[in-house]
DNA sequence: AATGATACTCGGC
DNA sequence: TTACGGCCGAGTATCATT
């Protein structure tokens, strides 16, 4: 029998910097990503519960949170650092399973199909105290037959939350959540669902696979079909990184070449700096442009042959930067440069031989 | 017709 | 009334190759 566990730290970022700066304690605390365009200009990364308890969301423009959350701290983001943290609760965490997958910053599954929900619970117990013991982090857990309701378990109960959902409950679970509380479903499905006049996850397994595959392709139609019931197949697997990039926002919204082209060089020896230290070699270079109006555009290029230099990102990040412009006329805002299909060059030593 | 590569968009955190 | 980041992976359309 398949069992999955799914974790999910507590507003990572906030818990993080509660824990750096305990004086913050019981306070709201929003972290920010500033753009640095303006003073507060940027947008909001995370909130604890109490700024939550505001309306403050993740992804709000942090002008609007500090409307909302008068009394809140406000941090900037420190993802180098909150990298470094999760890291090492990461590592901690893979110990304890064969099967791990690290989904995100602050969000792991692990396959538990082992062990019989007694003894899962046990463990979801004692990650829990390892994590808040050694760490100060509190996380939510769920426990199911897969991932797709493991991690719906999760968010259950937060924060601090432990929601075991055993195979003959799955149906029972789901069926009164509205469609958006499946991982996947965001708000371009959800208006489609709404328009069909489905609303809860019940009222989509009443909708037959083809009408799901006409309305939505055969992979998200599957999909959607397959969710409703509370299956899916999906394994637990160490992902490998597909692609590595670097974004920012320009001083002023341009579209003069040199004043992008000065940030893109920025972006891209940060990102080379990366590459060496991670010894990625790539062969598609792409850029990212972000017009006014918030619109995301790429353009990319494939090269003959994979490479490590940081020329062949530069040389080719104009070319695509200057044919964009070409094709679009709007304003920038934001710009950012992307590596992808990847490979790793192992360093071979001599004792080898 | 099937498979793989490429270019681009979408959604989640 | 408005306000607006920096990443990541998956999905989809299209084209070339076999």
């Amino acid at each position: 029998m398949r069992n999955v566990m799914h974790i999910d730290f507590d507003s990572f970022y906030a818990s993080v910097e509660e824990n750096r700066n305990p004086q913050i304690k019981g306070k709201p605390i929003v972290i920010c990503m500033f753009s640095g365009r303006t003073h507060d200009s940027g947008a909001v990364a995370t909130a604890n519960y109490l700024a939550r308890e505001s309306g403050v969301k993740a992804g709000m423009p942090i002008s609007q949170a500090k409307t909302m959350a008068k009394d809140a701290v406000f941090l900037p983001a420190d993802l180098e650092y909150y990298r470094s943290v999760s890291d090492e609760i990461m590592d901690a965490l893979r110990a304890y399973a064969d099967k791990f997958e690290q989904r995100s910053i602050d969000e792991a599954y692990m396959d538990i199909s082992n062990k019989v929900y007694e003894e899962a619970e046990i463990l979801a117990a004692r990650i829990k105290k390892e994590i808040k013991d050694n760490f100060g982090i509190t996380c939510s857990i769920g426990i199911a037959p897969n991932k797709l309701i493991a991690k719906m378990s999760s968010r259950y109960k937060k924060p601090d939350g432990l929601t075991i959902v055993k195979p003959e409950d799955v149906k029972g679970f789901i069926s009164p959540m509205a469609v958006d509380k499946i991982h996947g479903v965001g708000n371009v499905t959800v208006a489609v669902l709404s328009d069909m006049d489905v609303e809860t996850i019940e009222e989509l397994s009443r909708i037959e696979l083809q009408t799901l595959i006409e309305r939505f392709g055969e992979t998200k139609g599957e999909f959607l079909y397959n969710a409703a019931r509370g299956i899916d197949e999906s394994p637990v697997e160490e992902l490998e990184r597909r692609q590595y990039s670097r974004i920012g926002t320009l001083k002023e919204n341009t579209r003069d070449t040199n004043a992008i082209m000065e940030l893109e060089n920025n972006l891209i020896d940060a990102l080379h700096e990366k590459l060496i230290k991670n010894k990625i070699w790539f062969k598609t270079v792409s850029i990212i442009a972000i017009t006014a109006d918030l619109q995301l555009h790429t353009r990319s290029k494939t090269l003959l042959a994979e490479t490590n230099r940081i020329d062949a990102i530069k040389e080719n990040c104009i070319e695509l930067m200057k044919e964009f412009l070409k094709e679009n006329s709007s304003m920038l805002r934001r710009c950012g440069v992307r590596v992808s299909s990847l490979s790793e060059k192992k360093q071979f030593s001599l004792k080898e031989f």
